[in-house]
DNA sequence: GAAATGACAGAGT
DNA sequence: GACTCTGCCATTT
């Protein structure tokens, strides 16, 4: 476990249910602006029950790859509130987080 | 130390 | 709007 990859496990427990950020975002908030497939490659490696990785979608509210049980993924994504819309979110600048800082 | 991999992002076609 | 290609960053072998 690296440093790098604990912060971004850290930011991923940080969002709140019923919100979803991206890959980037969370890159961002971890301090590595950019790596967004490093944030992958840690969150698909650490598969922790404290770490929803659900929430975690791509740019523009895609759900991603996630190579399991996708259908799983927007299942509990709409189950904390979050409207999905086949591959994408609907209100997904709504839904984001931090978002505009949630006003 | 270098090369390959990956739950991505963005721009172009 | 959907598909393809390139670029970036961090981890692992």
């Amino acid at each position: 476990m690296t440093p790098f990859a604990r912060r971004v496990l850290a930011v991923v427990r940080s969002i709140p249910a019923g919100r979803v950020a991206t890959y980037g975002d969370v890159a961002r908030l971890a301090g590595a602006t950019g790596a967004a497939r490093a944030v992958g490659n840690i969150v698909r490696d650490c598969h922790d029950p404290s770490v929803p990785a659900h929430r975690v979608v791509g740019a523009g509210g895609q759900l991603g790859g996630y190579g399991g049980q996708e259908g799983l993924k927007r299942r509990l994504l709409q189950a904390e509130g979050v409207v999905v819309h086949g591959r994408r979110i609907r209100g997904f600048a709504g839904a984001r987080w931090p978002g505009r800082g949630r006003r």
